[in-house]
DNA sequence: TTTT
DNA sequence: TTTT
């Protein structure tokens, strides 16, 4: 069935990024999406939204993404549930982000990226970049699924 | 912020409908959304996701989707969090449905609405609609934005 | 950037299916999706937008879409220039669909298939399927970059 | 129907603000959205997509939008069809916005602004704001949906 | 006709 | 648990 979720917000923490047994990588981080409420004037609501990120993108984000910043994530709703450790069943929401784009440069909170209290799980033997990557970070993940010569020979 | 949500499921029961203390109709209902899962092949996921809706599309929503049905909803995710009764603080995650689109005519479990063990929310008073609604369900909760001549004097 | 379109709609006629001179499978049809207009009110608009499908999507939607059924698309809208005979620019734009959903079952015009004055591009070797196909038609197109083992080994 | 467009890019010139005979505000700008194509290395394609805004909504996207800013649009494809001065049936798609969302904050080329020709469509007798307004841009077109005390009295 |  |  058709499941896609749109959201633009801040990142609330650096990501945090780990590997599954098989080697994947996984990020995950919170993003704090504001929404208006015209009738209580003035109301500021904001949901906290938490996204995860799989393989290649997974490590795109934490490396480009801190605190602060702004980050528009395109995905799916997903519904996780568990048992906690009192053997309660636990919901959990997230959105698998299958796209994410970086909407500012380097406005958020700079410093919080080294304050990460984690183990370090980004790649700090190579320096950080300076810039944003050529590649854009959202790589249109169904442009391999385009034939090579696409408007030369659309055959109408 | 942007926050949107798209998806398509069938109602795993039918539509609760209830009334805030200020007399606001208020329905909710899960949505059934499956999705593939092309490696571990043939194994099919499904993530159950609460749904909401608001005042004159509550009572709509109440009236034509029962169990089974097919529907499309498009609104934004919304994290609520509240304290159990036991004190514990719990997040629930639902979709505020801006439109929902009615799918199917029918084919859901009809007698299921029936078999609601719910206090009698429902107009039973009137005779169930034999059809469709002709004002669509799915009002573009956008359009009185739109002006009255719209197309008669675009000024481009 | 983010670029994303999603339609529920009905085929105004078949699917057309043809190949690039690579071999590269692409259909494309017409979606006609109804909007309601408050204010006018009863005045029903709808908006015919043109749809492309790419690769193996492009055999599915071929094969089991017809006139008159309703779909599901979810993709981005691409505006495609080019000179047409009389020299002059034209801008055209359409829905490249990533992902196709459909939503009814053969309700639409089943003989309108047969009557397509294409060549012979639907595969009529093998007979016509009587229903849907058991691996969904909506392949979650992102599903690939799922771990094997997703919830086996989630390191949260 | 559902009809739903999602965009992020950048406006290549100002919008342009005009006022139908109805006196209803209506403003037209054109996004710039790039996309990746992984296939051709490197090669970068953009889709130039006019939006039409109304109401209130036009004012605001004419008072804080200029030429180089990043936005976000949220709302519905409409195709338009109307005869040119040659008597030829012109097709012209458009997305109709309902929410846009400012997403830069002045790194645009700000002199374009008053490089515009048109004729003084804006309020220049008011001295350009030097912020952001204080409410959002992104007013939320369904909020008025909600009712006043929605936290407070949830039936559930 | 086009934006970074 | 939270971001500007």
């Amino acid at each position: 069935m058709l499941n896609r979720v749109i959201l633009i917000g801040r990142l609330t923490a650096d990501p945090e990024l780990r590997y599954t047994n098989n080697g994947t990588a996984v990020a995950s981080f919170t993003l704090a999406v504001d929404r208006m409420r015209s009738n209580s004037n003035g109301e500021r609501q904001t949901d906290f939204i938490n996204i995860v990120v799989w393989n290649k993108l997974a490590e795109l984000v934490s490396q480009y993404l801190q605190k602060g910043r702004m980050a528009a994530v395109d995905g799916r709703l997903q519904i996780r549930t568990y048992e906690n450790r009192d053997g309660q069943r636990v919901r959990v929401a997230e959105v698998v982000a299958e796209g994410v784009r970086f909407l500012d440069r380097g406005e958020g909170n700079q410093s919080a990226k080294s304050a990460s209290a984690a183990p370090p799980v980004k790649n700090n033997t190579s320096p950080a970049p300076s810039k944003q990557p050529d590649f854009g970070p959202y790589d249109d993940p169904f442009a391999d699924d385009l034939p090579p010569g696409f408007e030369e020979d659309l055959p109408f």
